[in-house]
DNA sequence: AATCTGAGTCTTTATTAAAGACTCAGGTGG
DNA sequence: CCACCTGAGTCTTTAATAAAGACTCAGATT
C-alpha cells in the first residue's frame, strides 16, 4: 500500500513513439501474436496446428502471421516429413528466438502470481539437455536484483 | 533460415487453458494495459496523465485501469500535494512490481531489434542508486543461456 | 475422376475501440 | 454564495477488429 505522504518520484517522460519499449509493445504486445509464438515454441509449425490448439479464426491467424513474418520474427518454410505431402510451417527466426527472455520472464511470472491452487501440467522452457531456465535481473555489478522496488525509470539521451 | 529436411521437435501440447503462460498472456498481454504499466513505471500516477502521454481514449482507459486493479497488478490511491487538492492515483503492486522482468526483457528486446538507427532519448530501467539493470536466462547449474536455440518447450506434471 | 487436406480468403455478424459530448464532486476567485 | 475550473471519469455514436463459418484452390490420394 502507497503511503500518500511520500515524495513521488518524477514523472519520466519519453514518448511513446520513440520509446523502444513502447515499440516492442506495439510490435509483440497482443494477445493473438503472443499466444501464438507460445504455439510456435512449444513447436506447433503448421497454421492449422496453431489454429487448433489456440481456437483462433482463420482470418486472424493468417493477419497475426503475416504481421510476424513481416517484422522478421518468423519465418514461412516448406518441409516435408517422410511420406507426408509438402507442407509448409512457421518457425521462429533469431529475433524471434530473442523474445526468449520475454516469453520465460511471463511464464514465470503467470505461475507464480496466476495459479489457482493446483498445477495438473505445466509448461517448461529448459536447455536441449535438460536444465531448468528462469530469468534474473542482474545489476551492472553482477549482482541480482531481488526487490523490484528498488527499480526506477529514468531517461539516458 | 531452417532446415527442411531435419526431424522437428515433438510438439509440446500444454491446452492454453491449462498454461500459465497463456494465462499471463490473457492478463496482461493487450497492447493497452502494457503501455499503462510502463507509464506507471515512468511515474506517471494520474488518470489524464496516462491518458495524455499515451493518447488513449478516456474510456478504454478506464476498462484497463478496472481491469487491472481487479487483477491486483496496480492499486489506486489517494494522495494531496502540498497546496494541492486531494488527488487519485494508480502505483504498482507487489504483483505489478514482479512484472519487471518481463517489462526489462521487452524493453531489451526493443531495443536491439526495433531502433530505427539513430535513438535520440530511450528510456532506462536501473536501480535507485543509478546501476543500469537487465535481464538474464540462467540455467539451473548456473550459466548463462547465449544460445536461444538451446531452449525447448517440455511439459512437467 | 472424385475426394481429401492444408492453407488460406471472403462475407456476415458481433465485439471492441475511437472521438468526443456530458456528468459530477471538490476546490477557487470574485 | 455563485460561477467557473479541474480531475476523473461515464455515455453515445461511429469506425475498426474479431468471430463464425462458408467458400476457394492446388497438390496428393483412392
Amino acid at each position: 500500500m502507497k503511503n500518500h505522504t511520500e515524495t513521488h518520484t518524477s514523472h519520466t517522460r519519453v514518448p511513446v513513439s520513440e520509446c523502444s519499449l513502447a515499440k516492442a509493445i506495439r510490435v509483440v504486445g497482443d494477445m493473438w501474436s503472443l499466444l501464438i509464438l507460445r504455439e510456435v515454441i512449444c513447436g506447433a509449425e503448421r497454421f492449422d496446428q496453431i489454429r487448433e490448439d489456440l481456437g483462433i479464426t482463420r482470418s486472424v491467424l493468417s493477419n497475426r502471421l503475416a504481421r510476424l513474418v513481416q517484422e522478421g520474427i518468423l519465418e514461412r518454410y516448406q518441409y516435408r516429413d517422410s511420406g507426408q505431402r509438402a507442407r509448409k510451417g512457421y518457425a521462429l527466426t533469431a529475433k524471434g528466438h530473442a523474445l526468449f527472455p520475454v516469453v520465460i520472464a511471463l511464464r514465470e511470472w503467470g505461475g507464480e502470481h496466476l495459479e489457482p491452487g493446483n498445477t495438473p501440467l505445466r509448461l517448461q522452457l529448459q536447455t536441449r539437455d535438460g536444465l531448468r531456465v528462469e530469468t534474473k535481473l542482474i545489476r551492472e555489478d553482477g549482482l541480482e536484483v531481488t526487490d523490484m522496488t528498488d527499480i526506477i525509470a529514468t531517461v539516458k539521451e
